[in-house]
DNA sequence: TGTAATTGAGTGATTGTTCACTTATATTAT
DNA sequence: ATAATATAAGTGAACAATCACTCAATTACA
């Protein structure tokens, strides 16, 4: 790594350390510069401003993310295989880099809205697994966004409290029973 | 409602609305004090300060529904009957304040950190509840604070999806899906 | 020696909070 | 009833602190 990447990478992992530990307007970029052990002046000729470091964080992980997502489940052959992948793939990527996976989850109101529409996302892919599988009739027929958000919640409420620290250890001990709750979840019967 | 209660009001109600559309961090004093149709300085008769403010908002929010989650789940009789009764109460509690709901929600991560360990919590109202079905046979003993998170994943995450948007139209209209969903979650057995 | 990288004091705009003062409402005295 | 007085509510300009961002000077390095 060059000496500049290696500056920029500082930057952004004291940025993104901050952010989760403070929350991103609570913190001055005077902070993020000491902690990166750098000039405050410094962090501007890698990023343009403080709110454009903050949304390449985001925007990078989210893409990644969804990329990775999309993969895992392509390779997966029928629901019940698809969410195994997808739900393992999500807990490895937030074992992977704890911080930057916290920030992304803490963070999704704020960028979420100006994400553009052409970008990879997450939960798109979760929904079009969701869709296909009620169209191939292998679970009941519902509004696909509600079931596509209950069967997510069923895995990002126990990161979010992790992230709180209400939980320790990895995320993946817990990959089975995340997938297999979210395929009961998805399974549940009209009545 | 005497004039400063009225004015007081007011304030809160200002100050809900523009957190939920622009972030706590983001709103200025003074426009809440232009949506609130007073001078500035008078919200510093009623709150200390703009945290105060906020804080209040918030705390005030949430012991009020673990109260009401704790008196549901006391009336219903059985685990499935106190899903029924906490996730309805939970549904009906956000349709009939969306704004004080949806603040709750997106700022759990600023003030849940501050909240006493006395004070009345939705989330340990379910968690002891769940614990109790364990005890009782009625579900697979596992760990209860991850079953209550995936549990509480299921109707939290769609609703965070209808804070972004996603959805319209009210929450109750789902508490039947949510409720079976959930039980499905806390029924899946260990394999 | 010349380019790229870094520094950190300085700047201007923003913002939460204060306070001396005005206006409205309630209480008491005549 | 009416005036006199006291209290409560409201105002907004002024203040002090903060903070993102700039730039002239300095250092590293090839």
């Amino acid at each position: 790594m060059g000496k500049a990447e290696d500056t920029k990478a500082r930057v952004e992992r004291a940025a993104l350390t901050l952010f989760v530990a403070r929350g991103v307007a609570e913190t001055t970029t005077k902070e993020i510069a000491m902690a990166a052990s750098i000039a405050e002046g410094t962090i501007y000729r890698y990023f343009p401003s403080k709110e454009q470091l903050a949304r390449d964080l985001f925007l990078r992980h989210h893409r990644a993310l969804a990329e990775a997502l999309a993969e895992a489940q392509r390779a997966a052959k029928g629901l019940r295989a698809k969410i195994d992948a997808i739900v393992r793939c999500y807990c490895e990527w937030a074992d992977r880099d704890w911080t930057l996976f916290a920030y992304h989850l803490l963070n999704q109101h704020s960028f979420l809205i100006q994400v553009p529409d052409d970008t990879p996302n997450p939960v798109t892919v979760v929904r079009e697994v969701i869709a296909q599988a009620m169209k191939a009739g292998e679970i009941p027929r519902r509004n696909a966004d509600l079931a596509a958000a209950a069967a997510i919640g069923v895995v990002l409420q126990p990161a979010t409290y992790k992230v709180y620290g209400r939980f320790t250890g990895l995320l993946s001990e817990h990959a089975r029973f995340f997938a297999d709750a979210a395929w009961a979840v998805l399974a549940v019967k009209e009545k």
